[in-house]
DNA sequence: CCGGATCCGGGGCGATACTG
DNA sequence: CAGTATCGCCCCGGATCCGG
């Protein structure tokens, strides 16, 4: 999440090479912590909607904050919408988009490739640090 | 990002769903900032090998401090190997792996994905960025 | 019930300077 | 040429309080 407020900050030479790299901009989106998560949730009920605190149940961990930024961002993005019931309490809604739902499509291939691969990437690690710990010691 | 360093904390309350959601895990390495772009680079060289120079003149904008950490992180999750000769001054090469390689198609897919869609979530964003600059006037 | 406001800590990332 | 150490900024994300 290094350069999400587009406003703000014009870059120093005047070139942002950022702008012709789509997949940085992407990243910096589901890059965040709960977006990814919330994306898949959502599409797990789609087309249905989804109140904020059932969206919190099915998150573990997800602050009542953050899950408000996140998706109020994923609302910013085009990616989910939110309809508020004008009642007291209100009862406000989530669900994905078209354009959300072929995200969720994408991340399909990325969770795959987690699955399928971050067994051997942990393994990678360990073979690396213990590779560290004995070099440490002789 | 925010759970990298393996070892160092243990989790409040006992189990960590974050181990459960491998995604979260690839999104943590892919989402830094260069690691997309340098396993973009190195799979543009594939199978051959590239120097760090070549490939921080590649990778505009990155730091040496930067390349560097990265290119260890990449090193240590398998997905890039290391060759120095021992010359001097050295020459250090880098090279994906296949697991690299089989990461470079899940991303390809991202990528894809981004400049397909990319339009549509900033457009989304100048809509969203109006509403409030109209709702604030009046 | 929903979520905004504020305070605060941690860590990614950059600039600079130094080593071999 | 390649890499590390130090410093500092910035911002994500968590805790808490408050408002509608």
């Amino acid at each position: 999440m290094t350069t999400r407020s587009a406003h703000a900050k014009t870059p120093v030479r005047g070139d942002l090479f950022d702008s012709q790299c789509p997949t940085r901009q992407l990243l910096d989106r589901i890059g965040t912590k709960w977006t990814s998560m919330a994306v898949k949730v959502l599409a797990q009920a789609a087309p249905g909607e989804l109140r904020f605190a059932e969206l919190r149940r099915r998150i573990p961990g997800v602050s009542q904050k953050m899950l408000s930024v996140t998706l109020h961002s994923l609302v910013r993005d085009g990616l989910v919408v939110r309809r508020v019931e004008p009642t007291v309490p209100p009862r406000v809604h989530y669900r994905l988009t078209e354009l959300g739902s072929s995200l969720e499509l994408a991340l399909a291939g990325l969770r795959t490739w987690a699955e399928d691969h971050m067994a051997e990437i942990d393994h990678a690690n360990t073979i690396h640090d213990e590779r560290d710990a004995s070099s440490a010691t002789g």
